[in-house]
DNA sequence: CGGTAACCTGGGAT
DNA sequence: AATCCCAGGTTAC
């Protein structure tokens, strides 16, 4: 049997003083306290107004520490905290219900508001889709009644871009480190918890960064692809912000086109980006996940075979055929059902109900 | 055009 | 201990 894990003391790093431990999941308050004595009500306490959104319409845990985004951070099982624009914002449920948010910064209030609603893709209501999904699909409505709230972000398409490309051939752990490290570029906009956080690098200052200090920050052969995309994007006669931007205007193929166009994009990293930043709501992203749930109930006749970037198009394609003009949002549950994490919940939920109806668990055997 | 081998890196399995 | 394999893929032969 394993050695159990050292005692939370610090690993004993060797010589210079190496950065702090990865982030992982929480981020409970080992850091210096504030001594309780000094501060007075003057210290911001943060208000917390409402958005008036049940659960079902954006469940946190479900929308933040899933893929979508590597810049918001979980503080508490039940807080997110992270920076639309200039706004340095936190989220929360109350009574594990209704979501509410608070601005930590001094910046507009009003502004902050309405982005943080763009940014929620508020618009769009998350259960008359869901409601749609589950017609078409009894296994997904089955899904649904577990995992109610899961939402797509409308991100940046910059950040978005960023991160994705950080994204591919990679593990969570890593990804995040990496984007820690091109958020730490930007302007410094707060701390909350002892966590700093910064606003997205404009594509001026990504652009003073070498590839050979990615590198040396850890993205591996992921540095090339930064330096190369943010060149491409500095070359746009209107502007690189703007050109990306545009593509929200543009159908899901030309989207894609544009954005493979880039060098670090294929077509996973390319959905990805459309689908959390640029509105095309039926784009699909297939990766190994995705490509498991599809070959096991949507293609099984593919089952078996490798994945190759044709059967990208394949796959995404059968997700919109059942799925329809918003299949982006239906694989987004179907793809959180499938980690690890919620899978243990899942599993355990589904043994209390077990008992009562064996059905047939035949089907796959396999191998 | 479709199929394959490198590609940075770190952790876990063999 | 040395390798292999894999992780939300992409690129270049």
């Amino acid at each position: 049997m394993k050695r159990h894990r050292p005692l939370p003391s610090p690993a004993p790093s060797s010589t210079t003083g190496t950065p702090k431990p990865t982030i992982t999941h929480y981020y409970s308050s080992k850091k210096p306290k504030t001594p309780l004595l000094l501060l007075p009500d003057l210290k911001q306490t943060p208000k917390w107004i409402p958005l008036n959104l049940p659960k079902s319409e954006l469940y946190l845990p479900l929308t933040f520490p899933t893929g979508q985004t590597f810049r918001w951070k979980q503080i508490t099982p039940f807080q997110f905290t992270g920076v639309i624009g200039p706004h340095l914002i936190s989220l929360k449920h109350s009574n594990q219900t209704h979501v509410s948010y608070c601005l930590h910064n001094n910046t507009s209030q009003s502004d902050a508001r309405s982005k943080l609603l763009d940014f929620l893709n508020m618009a769009i209501s998350l259960t008359d889709l869901w409601s749609d999904f589950s017609a078409a699909d009894p296994r997904f409505a089955e899904l649904a009644g577990c995992l109610s709230g899961a939402r797509v972000l409308r991100q940046d398409p910059l950040e978005c871009l960023i991160q994705f490309i950080c994204s591919s051939n990679n593990n969570i752990k890593r990804i995040t480190q990496m984007v820690d490290f091109v958020s730490s570029l930007g302007n410094y906009v707060g701390e909350v918890e002892g966590v700093a956080f910064y606003e997205f690098p404009t594509l001026e200052r990504l652009a003073e960064v070498s590839e050979e200090e990615h590198r040396k920050a850890g993205f591996g052969y992921r540095a090339k692809y930064i330096r190369g995309t943010v060149e491409e994007l500095q070359s746009k006669p209107g502007g690189g912000v703007e050109w990306l931007m545009s593509l929200r205007k543009l159908d899901l193929e030309s989207a894609v086109e544009a954005l493979t166009s880039l060098p670090g994009v294929g077509p996973k990293v390319a959905a990805c980006i459309a689908l959390f930043s640029l509105d095309q709501h039926h784009a699909v992203p297939v990766d190994t996940h995705v490509w498991k749930i599809a070959t096991r109930y949507l293609i099984p006749e593919l089952a078996g075979k490798k994945l190759t970037p044709k059967l990208c198009s394949h796959v995404a394609d059968a997700f919109v055929e059942r799925y329809g003009k918003y299949a982006g949002w239906a694989q987004t549950l179907l793809f959180i059902a499938e980690l690890p994490s919620q899978k243990a919940l899942l599993q355990s939920l589904n043994e209390t109900v077990k008992d009562v109806k064996p059905e047939k668990i035949k089907e796959e055997e396999g191998s």
